[in-house]
DNA sequence: TTCTGGCACTCGGATGGTCGGAGTGCCAAG
DNA sequence: CTTGGCACTCCGACCATCCGAGTGCCAGAA
């Protein structure tokens, strides 16, 4: 008995597996007969009419109107995802593309540049690369230059190439033998440091200065905490807002709220922040928080030079999107951009 | 004679000034009636539409079916932009609340993030800012980190607030003597020249360094060549695509070209490099060289710290856009950054 | 000569009715 | 449990009609 009610489901979830494909490739509402035609289900239209009414009533899926064919929920776009889809692998000369194209990049953030276009062009959807985060980032090196009596620069360079810098208006003249202590004993104690952990590192640095100094390096370490906290500075790149238009033709209403929500980085970087460390995320519809993308799928990862991610990418698409298609492309994009970064 | 021959004209080019002012307003074709209820023109509907019929022979409007309203053609906004409209300067607020704005500022970043963003909010349109260019700065600071033995990293200050920086692998062991005999070298001929200048200035330089050393000098010389020559590194920033939605409810085949001509720094770069560099461009649809942007039009200024101009900015909207009002925020913002960047 | 009111005409877009077909749900039989 | 049959629903396309905004032109007034 057991075994036969598994077999049930188990058709069910292959019809459900069947519209959702579909739906993907037409975009239009899948009816019973049109299934079978397509697929080789071995059983009639009308036992598939049946197991669409139990869907239906399961909430994975739902017909427009009355006398229409079905289309996916996000309940059920969730269930195929989970249970039904298996993430399709990059054919190997994609695979040799993506080496090729990601390996011309000159510098971060020619590197970014280059993934976030390749991402949007594989998938013809939307694509989002963040830069690779500070806070997992480690100290390369901290320059100080002085530009003028009281004014110094600041550089910080991490390990995954990002380079900031912040002038520093000292309270008084700086000597260039300071300058070069300071620097010392900075990059002594911080280089190959993780961004966080460097200003405990620093604490008591002052101290070890003259009375007199004291002041000016207080204010030089200030300045370098700042700009290791400011996870404002997170940035991220964009790229393929035009493939929205191929977002169905009913899409101006759905259009808006999207490209606003693309401008705001703030939703975009929480976007990004949502996804699990280790892998992928795939948020469908209204499992995202904000209500502009209500209509679309997220699909992100992290990635980065080691094990650890250092920062996230993804897509945005319309939920009908190709669900395994997207989801082995932002992996194997995710996977090379972390081989550059390990490698430079 | 002539003088009634020229009141004729006059009052056409009001004719003109009317459907410009309506169309924008409304985005409908304007026809006879409706012109003299909203202006008072002294005259009927009949003698406009006497007057239309010449203007649209002239080919300055157009009406799109047999019995509609007319429009302005490319040819019609045109002379409106050159013959008819004033820049409307913007209000004391708003002067105030642009400065306020901006003000904010941190970096260089920052202001061209808030400039574009800025203007977008203003123009309501999609707005463009290029980050001052290189070849028009100078060099504030060249700076040489020894990251390795043979690894040393470059990085580039110019007066504009920018940072490039370069790693570059020498031919052998560079040591610290040499690196801060070179630094000091470099920047006591390169501080505060044009960045095209620069190489010119350094081309003797590894003549005066010990036969052993040259290689090093001569790589680390090359890199920075490369680094300054680097148009390719003009950057750019965007804000304002969601405007986009609002062009007009019949856009989905227009918002895709434009998109797309948008992701394309190329195409922007190019359309920001046809700016005059001083007064403002006005480009209306056709007249922009690229096919996507055919129905916009480009307002478009330079600015720069003193007088001359370091980079462009400009706002991309419908041909039906608000000229006067655009390009009185065009010019009032690219004023206030340069005041910014100048202080900075 | 230039402007104006009148008038016939055009044509786009809205409205509404009809019709076909895709798709459904249900039922009775295999 | 599956299947074929059947009645039913209803969307969307197609078509005809109609209304009104707007035009061009003309004859008369200023």
């Amino acid at each position: 008995m057991a075994g036969e009610v598994r077999q049930l489901d188990d058709r069910k979830l292959a019809v459900l597996r069947a519209i959702v494909q579909d739906y993907v490739g037409t975009e239009e509402p899948v009816g019973s007969k049109a299934l079978v035609d397509r697929h080789n289900l071995g059983v009639s239209p009308a036992t598939v009419r049946n197991d669409m009414a139990a869907l239906e009533e399961e909430g994975y899926i739902h017909q427009p109107h009355t006398s229409a064919g079905r289309i996916p929920t996000d309940k059920g776009y969730r269930l195929f995802v989970d249970k039904l889809a298996e993430v399709k692998p990059m054919s190997a000369p994609e695979r040799r593309a993506i080496r090729h194209f990601l390996d011309g990049a000159v510098d971060l953030d020619d590197v970014v540049a280059r993934t976030v276009r390749l991402l949007a062009q594989l998938t013809r959807q939307v694509a989002v690369v963040q830069y690779p985060s500070l806070s997992r980032s480690t100290v390369r090196h901290i320059e100080l230059v002085a530009l003028a009596p009281a004014k110094v620069m600041l550089v910080l360079i991490t390990n995954t190439g990002r380079v900031e810098q912040r002038l520093v208006d000292c309270p008084g003249t700086v000597g260039e033998t300071l300058l070069s202590d300071l620097r010392a004993r900075v990059n002594a104690r911080a280089a190959g440091q993780r961004l966080p952990d460097v200003p405990g590192l620093l604490e008591e640095l002052p101290a070890l200065f003259e009375a007199a100094d004291r002041p000016t390096v207080s204010t030089v370490l200030a300045t370098l905490f700042e700009t290791l906290a400011e996870q404002s500075e997170e940035r991220i790149m964009l790229a393929g807002t035009a493939n929205l238009t191929r977002f169905g033709h009913d899409f101006p209403l759905t259009i808006q709220p999207v490209l606003e929500a693309l401008e705001e980085q703030v939703v975009l970087l929480r976007l990004l922040g949502e996804t699990a460390d280790a892998g992928m995320t795939v948020r469908i519809g209204r499992e995202n928080a904000y209500e502009g993308l209500n209509s679309t799928s997220v699909v992100s990862v992290g990635y980065g030079s080691g094990d650890e991610s250092v920062a996230k990418l993804g897509v945005i698409g319309p939920t009908r999107m190709d669900y395994p298609g997207t989801m082995g492309a932002v992996r194997a994009v995710a996977r090379y951009v972390g081989q550059i970064l390990a490698e430079s």
